[in-house]
RNA sequence: CGGACCGGUCAGACAGUCGCUGGCGGCGUAGCCGCUAGAGGAAAGUCCGGGCUCCACAGGGCAGGGUGCCAGGUAACGCCUGGGGGCUACACUGGGAACGGUGUGGCUACGGCUAGUGCCACAGAGAAGAUACCGCCUGUUCCUUCCUCGUGUCGGAACCGGUAAGGGUGAAAAGGUGCGGUAAGAGCGCACCGCGCCGCUGGCAACAGCGGUGGCAGGGUAAACCCCACCCGGAGCAAGACCAAAUAGGGAUCCGUUGGCGUGGCCCGCGCUGGAUCCGGGUAGGUUGCUAGAGGUUUGUGGCGACGCAAACCCGAGAUGAAUGACUGUCCACGACAGAACCCGGCUUAUCGACCGGUCCACUUU
């Protein structure tokens, strides 16, 4: 199995209907103060991730410009584990001026936390 | 060397690992590999001005909005440059004073209240065709002091007037200073300063200088309505163009109505229903618009300057559920504000600092 880390389009919720059916379906939550991860299995080799960052909710465009590239590099370091679900993450409290680390550390524990109730199941 | 101001440049550096997007090249071509490029000075606020696109459009007017000293720059501007006026700070300086002159900065929303309308609290006697409260002064009458016994004189009251010097009120009280003048006063007269008008000179012009002339305008407010001059069509890249699945529906042609489904054991009958091909609209989705441009760099050249002209060279993001990142280590001055979304020119706001050039001031040394 080639242990590849790249994060392609492939690895990604594209379309309005794909992410419908996340919310839909959506089998394990995972979330915290912060943030909020949604996920349901789907029939892909390669787990999908889709981001949900609202103006509203990070004012400005540097803060959401972190979540997305932090967010992104969890899922990717994770996405052997990951594989074969579709994955949206939520923004739930207010964002601004966040600690870049402190995003980081939170979005790793989240991931964790749901390979730990996938492994459960 | 220090401080202030102005203008410009940069926006932690290096190494490694794992990634992302575009371009180019290669290959065994749904991909993989290699090379290469990859946020800003404000990318921001969306406050102005353009390009571009679609719609509208003979011409003119109204409404609405904007701009407002002059000249220039520009694709254009509410921007920029240069100039003028006004206000102001500091320094020097002229004058007896009012008030001026020079230099260096700063500010300036700077057309028009000699078209009209509106507003101007409080205070004050009076506030817009000015005004007499106190005061000052002439006169008349009365009271009063004095002795020289008067058409005198000291003090005072009332009244008729005069007065805009002084006091007082106010943001503002009919120019200011000085001299003369006068009963006291007053541009009443004169000189100077200020102001209006006329002329000449200089300047493209705003305007300035000089000379003459008038004793001399009648408050402020137009970021109040308004008047005058000039400018402005609307919407925006989710503009616009193209390709186009599935499903439903539309049109045309041909075929079928001897078919299919239901009822029924079956036939007749009855009820329901077409098939094929093509076309156009159009949703999801995709492609394009999409980055080579009012573009940079250097040199020359015109201009005080903004900027123009010419030549040579360069290509410096183009995503689209949305790339430009993360981690580790080392170093130092310990890293601010902040993330492109069609593209430019401005303005405004945010910002840890570093460097370069210029002007002024202070200080040290020779």
């Amino acid at each position: 199995m080639p242990t590849t880390q790249a994060f392609t389009r492939q690895h990604r919720l594209l379309t309005g209907p794909q992410y419908q059916t996340v919310f839909d379906h959506s089998k394990w939550k995972v979330g915290n103060a912060a943030f909020l991860l949604l996920a349901c299995p789907n029939q892909q080799a390669l787990p999908r991730l889709g981001l949900v960052i609202g103006r509203k909710r990070a004012k400005r465009a540097v803060d959401r410009g972190c979540v997305k590239r932090r967010a992104r590099e969890q899922f990717r370091l994770r996405q052997q584990q990951l594989a074969g679900l579709d994955i949206i993450l939520l923004v739930r409290g207010r964002i601004d001026h966040p600690d870049p680390a402190e995003v980081t550390d939170q979005l790793g524990k989240l991931f964790d936390k749901l390979l730990a109730k996938c492994g459960q199941a």
